[in-house]
DNA sequence: ATGTCGTAACGTTTACGA
């Protein structure tokens, strides 16, 4: 069962670049964010005539998620729980059935946080805080599952070509990352790490100054995978070579795969 | 030289978010 995650800043932009990557890499299973649309203007049919079922969680302008899945989805919630006065197309989860085992998968956008300090810093860790004690369910479940999308969380300085620009950076601060800690630290596999070592490994490259002619990247997308996930994970990929193409995002895919 | 892109809106341009 192959699991991609893909934030593709805009479905109504991103409709062609992102079609021939699934005809290429054919995942079994996306998990998009991003998607900066409402659930009705979604194109859905240029993925059900792949065979793809789309579920979606979107709203107007901006965040918005969705998975599409050619295998069958059962309980599909969206929204990460713990607020009900938030707002944000966020979160967005289901039941994978696959051919040996079912793989319950979260799609997730979590808040940049920019600028810190500031309300949008304090929004970014209250909603680590509900990912958190998400995160315990799955784990208490002894299941297996995986959360995985654009973190917005530089997890170490190795994850960036220029550590000290990030420095003061909601994406690298000390707390974010300790934030990023306590989730992992439940029992979670960071997918990529636990196959992939040292510095030079992104998954962003910002449309500004150049930044992909000169591998100016960070590694902010990240799978994070229950113990019963990671027994069945048998790889773990950045397709980095597609942030060359035309019309690209500014992030590239990341996928596993897993034996389920 | 501080560099781009996507989206929405009373839009031939600005604001916002990233």
């Amino acid at each position: 069962m192959k699991i991609a995650s893909f934030n593709i800043n805009g479905i109504k932009a991103r409709a062609a670049a992102l079609t021939d990557w699934l005809d290429e890499a054919q995942p079994d299973v996306a998990l998009l964010q991003e998607i900066k649309s409402v659930d009705e203007n979604f194109p859905r049919e240029i993925f059900e005539e792949r065979g793809y079922n789309v579920e979606t969680h979107g709203q107007k302008s901006f965040n918005g998620v969705a998975i599409l899945s050619k295998l069958p989805l059962e309980d599909v919630t969206i929204g990460l729980p713990g607020d009900d006065g938030d707002d944000h197309a966020r979160w967005i989860e289901a039941t994978v059935m696959g051919e040996r085992t079912a793989v319950r998968v979260c799609g997730l956008y979590l808040p940049n946080g920019n600028p810190a300090p500031g309300p949008k810093y304090d929004y970014k860790l209250a909603w680590m805080e509900r990912l958190k004690a998400r995160a315990e369910a799955l784990i208490a479940a002894e299941e297996p599952a995986l959360m995985a999308g654009d973190y917005n969380v530089i997890p170490q300085d190795e994850d960036a070509k220029r550590p000290e620009a990030w420095a003061e950076d909601a994406l690298a601060l000390p707390q974010t990352r300790a934030a990023f800690r306590r989730v992992v630290n439940l029992g979670f596999t960071e997918a990529f790490r636990a196959r992939v070592q040292g510095p030079g490994h992104y998954t962003f490259w910002d449309y500004q100054a150049g930044a992909w002619n000169r591998d100016d990247g960070i590694r902010i997308d990240h799978f994070l995978l229950t113990p019963q996930a990671a027994d069945l994970m048998t790889d773990c990929q950045i397709d980095k070579d597609i942030r060359g193409r035309e019309k690209p995002s500014d992030h590239v895919p990341i996928w596993v795969n897993l034996d389920a």
